[in-house]
DNA sequence: AAAACGGGGCT
DNA sequence: AGCCCAGTTTT
């Protein structure tokens, strides 16, 4: 009779925690082992992680702690307040999402305690989950974020399409996630992945599973993980329109929802493929200051910026913010500011 | 299954 | 200037 299928990888586990315990990076987020540690901190900062670096992400979790300690005094914040504290960290239905999951936390009177719980509230998908589940509350749920995919591919040697061998770490992850140690196990992939087992250059004597890596085995490790072609990003252009008045300034809230929703923004043109005419807002002795470039995630963007000063406005939506007091603007928006002289305050 | 959705770091 | 990276939601 055959005692429970003997995982090939099992092996790596105690290494991984060993490891996991001498080379821990010390991040504001985390506690001294065996801590308990907070929900809401942990909920905000998985968040927050989401497709954005440590070092970006830090004095926003900084910036948050101090001023909504609680999920309760964050569920009770203003809307624009919160999204002003997010300008510059990007991803804006993050901070739209953060709003309502804290919002139905503050209500329920807790955080769900389970993956499964927690992965019905907004902005929590299968990551997010399964790491507040393990780091909050000690349940045996992996963390795959893609670090630990990345680690697993070159465990592996993936060679599959990238779904597939994504579905495949996946599996493999949940059967290997100590019962003793969610926490740790989750927190030592995400580490070795972001400071061993990099992208690039990847430190394999470093590492402590190196003897069980079918990668590095192969001599191919930075061949992994194998991932699809991205597609190209198309260009769009656009005007932005800085109007001045007496040391005022023209801003406009976005649209609660699409790109940069429910952002504070200078007012501006749509951003089309084809250059077109501008039509400038109102009637004013229009300057062309110059042009700014930003990248989003599909498109690539060139903005015209003009700038004019009036005395009365007639546009129809938005209001005069003085200069000085221009914060929260997303990253786009503030380099049309900062060419326009503005010191468009953002963290930093 | 694919697209929408920002921002920054490294070379 | 052009390469890279990374979760959730919507379509």
């Amino acid at each position: 009779m055959r005692v429970k299928s003997e995982q090939p990888l099992a092996g790596i586990v105690p290494k991984l925690l060993a490891w996991f315990d001498r080379s821990a990076r010390p991040l504001p987020w985390r506690r001294a082992p065996g801590v308990k540690r907070d929900p809401y901190l942990v909920w905000l900062s998985e968040i927050m992680l989401q497709q954005t670096t440590v070092p970006h992400a830090a004095p926003y979790f900084a910036a948050f702690t101090s001023r909504w300690p609680t999920v309760e005094a964050l569920a009770a914040a203003r809307d624009e307040d919160v999204m002003q504290a997010w300008a510059g960290l990007g991803y804006y239905a993050r901070a739209r999402n953060l709003l309502k999951c804290a919002r139905e936390v503050a209500a329920r009177g807790s955080f769900p305690e389970t993956e499964a719980g927690l992965r019905t509230l907004p902005g929590i998908g299968p990551y997010t989950a399964g790491a507040i589940a393990a780091l909050a509350f000690g349940e045996r749920t992996p963390a795959v974020d893609g670090n630990a995919e990345r680690v697993f591919a070159r465990l592996l040697a993936a060679k599959e399409d990238w779904a597939t061998a994504k579905k495949r770490i996946g599996v493999l992850a949940r059967e290997l996630v100590p019962a003793d140690r969610p926490g740790a196990f989750a927190e030592a992939l995400m580490d070795l992945g972001a400071t061993v087992c990099t992208p690039r250059k990847p430190n394999c004597p470093a590492c402590p599973v190196a003897a069980q890596c079918a990668a590095l085995a192969e001599g191919e490790v930075e061949r992994y993980p194998i991932k699809p072609e991205k597609t190209a990003r198309p260009e769009r252009f656009g005007t932005v329109y800085v109007l001045r008045c007496s040391g005022n300034i023209w801003v406009v809230r976005r649209p609660p929802s699409g790109l940069l929703g429910g952002m504070l923004a200078l007012p501006s043109t749509d951003w089309s493929e084809t250059r077109q005419d501008a039509a400038a807002p109102t009637d004013a002795a229009w300057a062309v200051l110059g042009q700014v470039r930003h990248v989003f995630t599909h498109f690539s963007l060139r903005l015209d910026v003009w700038c004019a000063q009036t005395t009365d406005t007639d546009l129809p939506e938005g209001f005069w913010t003085p200069e000085e007091e221009i914060e929260g603007l997303p990253t786009v928006f503030a380099k049309a500011a900062a060419l326009a002289g503005l010191s468009a305050r953002q963290k930093r």
